[in-house]
DNA sequence: CACAAAAGTAAACACAGTCCACATACGCTA
DNA sequence: TAGCGTATGTGGACTGTGTTTACTTTTGTG
């Protein structure tokens, strides 16, 4: 009787959802490329609204699918978060590359190891600014540590973290750097400006305004340079 | 989220139970104190989770209370964490507070500030280090800026943004610092102190020893006070 | 071509935040 | 001292989220 009832209902409410909502976004039962869809819908909110704004039925329903259908690739929101924060991690290493690429080496190295120190501390400032809901997200939750995750990377196939390695070992190879100072200097030099970078965005500083950060920014770096030798 | 929630639910009920919050019912029908339970129960959620753990109606559970009575005190949620945050402003503060009374004043100007400057960053990470959900929570929701909001500072009645401005005051009264170097100089610091905190507690380096993060620490302040002026 | 695995659906549960209407007791005034 | 307004707390209901369990549909593979 009951099965009888609930089977028939099942059937009415698919054929009511074939017309209405499925077939407009999907014709097929499979959709195909889920788990994308899912990453991509909750990089859009996470852009939106930071780590926090991103929400796994939200996600499912941008994607015409039903809620539990996330579960079949990823474990629970947390893990679609994760998988969120590393496509933000990624977004940020491009920013970072597309500053290093205007440094090119000439004939004065130490010229060219300061402006790519420069360019790895004005393109991560700048990305935070430009992109604050991705750049929160990508340092919100507790990650995995140092790990070469491509998903990480752009195209130069380096992490941030890489990239500021490699600028500070132009700064060594060209003599601005002795090698103790070197050691471990890039905690030292990303401490600076990630903390610039989140002051400015969710501190004490989030009012102020976005030229005055970056200005800040530039004697940030300057110090840096100053200070680790 | 939800299963960390339920779990977090869990102790904190069992610590309830501990204490005999809930299962004691209070005599009166007014409670005379809610407000302040409320954030003394959301304190110390925010200290075991960080702010994403301050729920509302576990502090009114926690105050023996029904859940709408927090609205007799907070406009909701949001008012309810920012109080709480201000509360952990407020520890930070004295946290720093604690080292800076550690340095006194004696016959060599320059040492004293040197020694100043250095507490307020080591009490800084220090405090970071040893209560980070306080730490997070302190800084996790856009606050009002600069505020003299009494309820931020600690005894010396002082935040801890002041307390650094006096450190570096003390910089350039004893000749460490040049006028011109010392306009700003507090953002500079911060961002150090405060980027190597974040990236420590929920960064890349969250699994890098204590220790190790409180020697970086030590090289930061170094860095700091060359490269500012 | 059968059938197991993969991928999606439906229904239900617990919990959070919040709004509404209602109850109670505290304190002031007459 | 009685009355009454208001501050404070209660109860119930609604929406939205994350998650689990049981079910259905498709696909690819032997």
């Amino acid at each position: 009787m009951l099965s009888t009832i609930s089977l028939s209902r099942y059937t009415l409410l698919k054929q009511a959802m074939k017309k209405n909502v499925i077939l407009e976004k999907r014709k097929t039962f499979r959709h195909g490329d889920l788990r994308n869809a899912l990453v991509a819908a909750g990089l859009e909110m996470a852009r939106a609204g930071g780590p926090n704004a991103v929400i796994l039925r939200e996600a499912t329903r941008q994607a015409g699918v039903s809620p539990n259908a996330a579960y079949r690739h990823f474990a629970g929101q947390a893990e679609l978060l994760d998988a969120v924060r590393s496509a933000c991690l990624s977004r940020l290493a491009a920013a970072i590359e597309d500053e290093m690429k205007k440094c090119r080496p000439g004939r004065d190295s130490q010229a060219f190891a300061r402006k790519s120190l420069r360019a790895v501390g004005m393109g991560y400032l700048g990305f935070a600014m430009s992109e604050p809901g991705m750049f929160r997200t990508a340092f919100s939750v507790p990650p995995p540590v140092h790990e070469q995750n491509p998903a990480n990377t752009a195209s130069m196939g380096l992490n941030p973290f890489q990239l500021l390695s490699l600028a500070l070992d132009r700064m060594q190879e060209s003599g601005l750097l002795g090698k103790k100072d070197r050691k471990d200097a890039e905690y030292l030099a990303w401490s600076t400006v990630h903390g610039l970078a989140l002051l400015a965005l969710e501190g004490p500083l989030h009012k102020m305004p976005r030229e005055i950060v970056l200005a800040l920014g530039e004697r940030l770096v300057v110090m840096v340079e100053r200070g680790l030798s």
